[in-house]
DNA sequence: GGAATAGTGTCTGTGAGACAGTATAGG
DNA sequence: CCTATACTGTCTCACAGACACTATTCC
């Protein structure tokens, strides 16, 4: 770590502070499209832009656990994401107005099961959809969650390639077809719905069958699954060159 | 960002300041053995132990600047890494026990060219073999310095299946077989030439010739290459299952 | 020539992509 | 029957790995 720099060691205050938050890029599937949670912010500055849910670490609060804790306390969902993994930290001496803020981001993944609710301090709270934040139709983002938002959705789109997390954003039981919708949102393109499935049957521990199946009314019914234990993708899945990013 | 929750806003001294460090991995190629630069402790906690170069972040600085220059400082390394991307935030309540500290690792990537000398703190700094760090016949790491290297190696590891940067650690100019000689090293592993030249080869812009040719004495001497202009290694080029991880 | 290293040719197996064909449901 | 969706069969191409072979140097 660091803290060497001589005399500083043991005159820590002589740096200024700076403030040590986290914020959370939670992604989960609406409707066919990859979307994030949002709040909307009710103080300068960027009052009425929309922000990640994030906040202050707690003096005894490990990274992770604060993470966990604002998106609970901003967002109110009641659901923990299934995955949560760092994305990277954000510390440019002005990119917060006030002060130095550093901020650790981290992704989230998880099934469309709720709705968020405002948070505690009561601004609203909301899914949009990843391509319309910072466009014309869209949500304004405040400081420079634009980056950190874009940098999460790259995060997300490159782990579906060699893990398992595509099942993150599903609810048990699933269909394959369910899983390719899935990859489909958030890579943007159309898979192959043969090719997909034989990938995911073959690869052992990505999805258990159920035995039971399920139908929308029209076609043949599908096999369900649930999830399995694996946790990579060997050989990966690569996404089609021209993912269209919007 | 973050700073939402509520009054805290306009008071973040509410919150007990965290100190932020960068602390820096820094691989080269010695002999062909992937290596790490080492600092030696000379105070408490941690006297006589080995750490990663690293110290806070100044108030205007940028978290990158501070990487290059904690790096520079420490080491007396006159060249600047050939690449340095930013690798986590570690931020346990208890990684360092006089007080809070957030520290973000970044890696760095060198050709070895320089031996380091003690820093401005007068400390030791040498390269160590990242095999023997940790172990019983290398040095002891300060703080969670062992899980950032481990991290950063591994990092090195996998970045160089999908980019260029295996040419990060060779001098210009080189032949194919330096640029194999590190991939070996840094995945500990034994490669088919034949194999691995076409790879090389077969990938545009990552190597260009220069027309000469190096010869160490015996054999047939061998082009020399430049580092091209690609980034990425399309497709990728995987290494053999079992890299023999220490 | 022999040894050593650099570089080429070529075969084989795996797996992704394309796409035709079959299965099972509701109109 | 038709349509729609799920699933299977199969061909082809790209490419990684294995390894035999050729090239060029020093002794």
């Amino acid at each position: 770590m660091a803290t060497e720099k001589v005399s500083s060691v043991y005159d820590p205050m002589a740096y200024p502070p700076a403030a040590v938050t986290v914020d959370v890029v939670l992604l989960t599937i609406r409707e066919g499209v990859l979307s994030v949670l949002l709040v909307e912010r009710g103080e300068e500055p960027f009052a009425g832009a929309w922000a990640l849910p994030g906040g202050f670490v707690r003096p005894d609060e490990d990274l992770p656990d604060a993470a966990l804790r604002e998106a609970a306390e901003e967002t109110g969902l009641a659901q923990l994401p299934r995955h949560l993994e760092q994305l990277a930290t954000y510390g440019s001496p002005d990119r917060d107005p006030r002060m130095r803020v550093v901020s650790t981001a981290y992704v989230g993944l998880m099934a469309n099961l709720e709705e968020p609710q405002a948070g505690t301090d009561a601004r609203d709270a909301r899914w949009w959809p990843v391509d319309d934040a910072g466009g014309d139709d869209g949500p304004t983002l405040a400081f420079d969650h634009g980056r950190i938002l874009a940098d999460g959705v790259e995060r997300a789109r490159s782990k579906l390639e060699y893990t398992a997390l595509g099942t993150a954003f599903v609810a048990e039981p699933f269909t394959i077809s369910d899983l390719r919708r899935v990859y489909e949102a958030v890579w943007g393109v159309v898979l192959e719905p043969a090719n997909f499935r034989r990938k995911v049957i073959g690869t052992p521990g990505l999805v258990l069958p159920t035995g039971r199946t399920f139908s929308t009314g029209v076609g043949r019914p599908a096999e369900l699954y649930r999830r399995g234990t694996a946790q990579l993708l060997q050989p990966a899945m690569l996404r089609p060159e021209q993912g269209d990013r919007r």
